[in-house]
DNA sequence: TTAATATATGAACACATGTTCACACATAAA
DNA sequence: TTTATGTGTGAACATGTGTTCATATATTAA
């Protein structure tokens, strides 16, 4: 199939190269579901206050007193969190005790500190 | 020492729970780098991009194809994406084939798409 | 009950960022 | 050289989002 110049007004695609990725893609909702999840873990106060929570359960005022936050900062962070099942919330009378929900996202955290720190890349790309 | 209400006003922290964090606590940098290199995974078409290069080795063109994107929306991702490190450029003539840089990017990507299709959370997740 | 405590949440604001547009630059063909 | 091709990039715009502020809700103490 001799295809060249159809559908690209001047440039020339692969047209071999796109059959093999296009075969081999996931569909566009898996990509918005993994990038979902990596913007959840892309602020540095969430990534913190699940790096918390990973060592200890804490309540509201805890993480505010850790992270020198709001309350209100710090409860509308772990709203977000709670909405993507990384956190679980257990009342104990007025407060509100968090912890992580599952082990997943630690997983992803610590390969991505491993990926970070095992080769010095970390300051490197600081400096781009 | 009986901490119990210093900085804080009107809400208890929990010393004890706040010091054994505050102890294996890693710094704020490495938190934002952290967050830094999920906030770059937090794209859909970023995810889709590294996708595609972890199947094939694909100039601009072939990518804007792919994704149905505009050569300069796709060349303003590869530019975050190499000043990332996550993919690397080599000029051929006029072309400049893009490839993934490591192996760690795809290993943090699988891990999530791991996490997100095992226990079928994606689709519990998207009807929050 | 009233007052204080602990958290949750909507609105507004400020800021960050992805795309588009225009154009610049580099390379190959004519 | 001139022309076309392939990519890179700055500016402007629109959109998304994190924090603050005010307020609401729920629980405990007095």
């Amino acid at each position: 199939m001799n295809i060249e110049k159809d559908s690209c007004d001047g440039h020339n695609p692969n047209p071999d190269a796109i059959e093999i990725v296009r075969n081999k893609a996931c569909s566009r909702q898996i990509m918005e579901d993994i990038a979902a999840t990596f913007k959840i873990l892309g602020e540095p106060v969430r990534i913190s206050i699940l790096h918390a929570l990973s060592i200890s359960t804490l309540c509201v005022c805890d993480l505010a007193e850790l992270l020198n936050m709001s309350h209100s900062a710090i409860s509308h962070q772990l709203r977000i969190l709670r909405t993507a099942r990384m956190v679980r919330c257990e009342k104990q009378g007025r407060k509100a005790f968090y912890r992580l929900d599952d082990d997943h996202v630690e997983t992803i955290i610590k390969t991505a500190l491993a990926h970070l720190t095992e080769d010095g890349c970390a300051t490197d790309r600081r400096n781009k």
